[in-house]
DNA sequence: CCCCGATGTTAGAGTATTCTTACTTAATGT
DNA sequence: ACATTAAGTAAGAATACTCTAACATCGGGG
């Protein structure tokens, strides 16, 4: 394999190429998607503006890293919450959306990144590839709220909104004129949030 | 008043302003913010690259009335559909939801711009005008579907789930694996989902 | 009729960014 | 010990973008 993982080491840092995603991510999170730079990310990690390239090959790719690394973070995220919401399946999905929300407001143009940028080469499948994970693990919880003889395309629909109603709720209300810094408060509206279209849609199937 | 929209025009255009405008969210559909430029836009008018800031006093200025041009359009859009949709109160806004998933299917990245670009300047002003405007369309028509006596920020808080339910949905599905171009049939999903959230909402305060 | 201001044009200064090239250093394995 | 090689550095070419300055042209009001 060309896996570019070999513990091989250059002489000064501990492991650039993680560092740099962190701080690609931490840039991202500052300055927004325009704001990004492969040499502002170089000073940042405290190296010189060349040394990105040898474990990138270009720009597109160090982003496609960072965004893939934020959607990894995010699944294992709402899998945890998930876990730690106990057993009923409507309240561990309503669970990831209370985690979902908490992580955007702390992470946020890192998530921005994910739903704006248009990755155009190769560098597009490792984002893909990680937020298929991040599908199936939503699809998993939504498959126990739903009934058993629900259709894949009926419950990939329902994660779907699901996570958007989500994602809007996580992303919109600071954008807006008031700035609610309250996050647990905004972490349970939108697990509320969730749970109300979890009850609509099972309502609506049953008659 | 200093009111740009004196109609006196130079020696080749019709109204520039409106022009640049109009390109400007045509490069952000095609380009995304990133590949967003004054330059770009003054090609795409058929100018030069310094006649825009006759216009605009900086970049910035620009994006911003790109900005504020989509959400003005938009709160008319949501506007017409809540009033071709009937006397229903949760007919129409439902319809709403599915006129933005609309909407934004066919203006994908000028939308993405309201809520991904962080305005700095002077210019985030026109921008928050807009903004109210939208959210005031919105607000008098949730109203109608609550009770009377629901308060300002409850309101607002289900104007918001609203609309993170219907933005989301919009903007999420197109961006992945499949690229559904079903437009009616999203835009009818949309609403759905809007009905199921009033529903569940509806439901829970009830009991 | 002519002047003046709004709105264009061209040219370019200044800056930032991406990515390459050639050189240097340090860790590793035999 | 020492060759090899991954991984760093410095320097810079090529490009793009923002914004300014100085000039040109059209249209309307005195």
């Amino acid at each position: 394999m060309s896996s570019p993982t070999t513990p091989r080491r250059g002489y000064h840092h501990g492991d650039l190429r993680a560092e740099l995603i962190r701080e690609g991510i931490a840039l991202l999170a500052e300055k927004g998607v325009e704001g990004f730079s492969v040499a502002k990310v170089a000073v940042r990690a405290g190296v010189s503006s060349a040394a990105p390239y040898r474990h990138f090959p270009d720009r597109e790719a160090l982003l496609a890293a960072c965004a893939a690394d934020v959607i990894a973070t995010l699944t294992e995220v709402l899998a945890r919450a998930a876990e730690e919401a106990g057993p009923d399946p409507v309240d561990r999905l309503a669970a990831t959306a209370g985690a979902y929300t908490r992580y955007v407001l702390d992470h946020r143009a890192g998530v921005d990144l994910l739903y704006v940028y248009v990755f155009k080469g190769p560098h597009h499948q490792i984002v893909q590839e990680q937020s298929r994970r991040f599908m199936d693990t939503l699809m998993a919880l939504a498959s126990a709220v739903l009934p058993a003889d629900t259709s894949w395309a009926d419950t990939a629909d329902f994660v779907y909104v699901h996570l958007s109603t989500t994602h809007g709720y996580a992303t919109m209300l600071p954008r807006g004129a008031r700035p609610p810094r309250d996050t647990d408060g905004l972490a349970a509206r939108a697990a509320t949030a969730a749970r109300d279209h979890i009850t609509g849609y099972l309502l609506r199937l049953r008659g």
